[in-house]
DNA sequence: CGCCGAGTTGAACTGAATCAAGAAACGTGG
DNA sequence: CCACGTTTCTTGATTCAGTTCAACTCGGCG
């Protein structure tokens, strides 16, 4: 089972524990489409992804819909300052395939990290896999030309490139969709 | 103790884990232009700056000289990505002033965390607390003006804006000296 | 005093944004 | 299965924020 995989290639841990682990779990699926979060609500529940694609977004200043992030199969989905701080969301989540997920909710996850050592390193490396992730990508945005961010998704996440619409790809790296799809056009 | 109240600030833990912790942290005062890590070295030590300031950097494909974060008063300094994950650093780091540091290594943090259960808290939730600064400046950097990046710096790291050499912060905001020179002649 | 690094200022250039209009693709209901 | 409206994507012309390159100023220090 890939949500049992998943935990396991992070952190080594017993295995009744990650039974219990995955017992607090529980299987969904969701529709595309399907807001997973609103702005200014709560994050309450984690997901693991097993098979669809999600992106966390916003409105800025001007009205303007920016994507800040890409969920996709075999990862956590979850808008991380919100949730783990239980503190109201700056952005919104959707669906924007057809999703097989597990959902765990907040205080579920809190038990697990209260009681195992081993769940609470599971929190810390993932956190800290996200955080290299997010270096990653503000080099990508902060020192390179379109076209090179461009490359710099398709090389790091290929499945992204390919399934998520344009005008959501664009806002992710930072650029308009008419210059995406004028570099898309060149190859 | 700033280090003990830092510890303190992020996780709640007993008395005697508190002293324990504190006791692995070793006092250096390190003078400015201290290197104290070289790109391609692994990070084996992690500070926490009782008062000064430092910076990470890297040369880029250009040549240029690029500061990824700055660190100062009453926070840690660490490489994360390869602190944590034991690699090679893609960054370097030094200081920029004369600087007043606590150091615990690699090893004895690790120890650290598999004894106790709240150290390794502390570990997930100081991660978590970088990711949303991170998150923060990447959507500054993403779909700000340069005026309004050099504004949320002003407005989240003021001691920064003032301290740090003008190149460095032109760099860290993802504009040219040139640009920061200007904006800040309009001020 | 003269050098050196750090910061400033000016002028020309450019990558990407913006504005605008159309073409394709998509899905929903008759 | 087609027709229609809606959303997504493409293409073109224009504009502009910020870069680049180059020269100059200023303050500190041996």
């Amino acid at each position: 089972m890939k949500l049992e995989k998943f935990i396991q290639s992070v952190v080594d841990m017993p295995q009744s524990v990650l039974q219990e682990m995955c017992g607090y779990f529980k299987k969904v699926n969701l529709p595309k489409g399907t807001q997973i979060l609103e702005q200014g609500q709560t994050c309450k529940k984690l997901y693991f992804i097993e098979k669809g694609l999600a992106r966390s977004y916003y409105y800025n200043e001007k009205g303007k819909d920016v994507t800040v992030w890409f969920f996709s199969d075999n990862n956590l989905m979850v808008s991380v300052e919100s949730f783990f701080q239980q503190k109201p969301s700056l952005y919104q989540m959707e669906l924007l395939e057809n999703s097989i997920t597990y959902e765990i909710s907040y205080d579920n996850l809190q038990k697990l990290f209260d009681r195992y050592h081993c769940v609470e390193r599971f929190g810390r490396r993932v956190s800290i896999d996200l955080l290299t992730d997010l270096v990653d990508k503000l080099n990508a945005i902060q020192f390179q030309t379109a076209k090179e961010r461009y490359a710099f998704l398709i090389d790091k996440y290929p499945d992204i490139a390919y399934r998520a619409p344009l005008g959501h790809i664009a806002s992710y790296l930072g650029i308009t969709q008419e210059t995406l799809s004028r570099i898309r056009s060149e190859i």
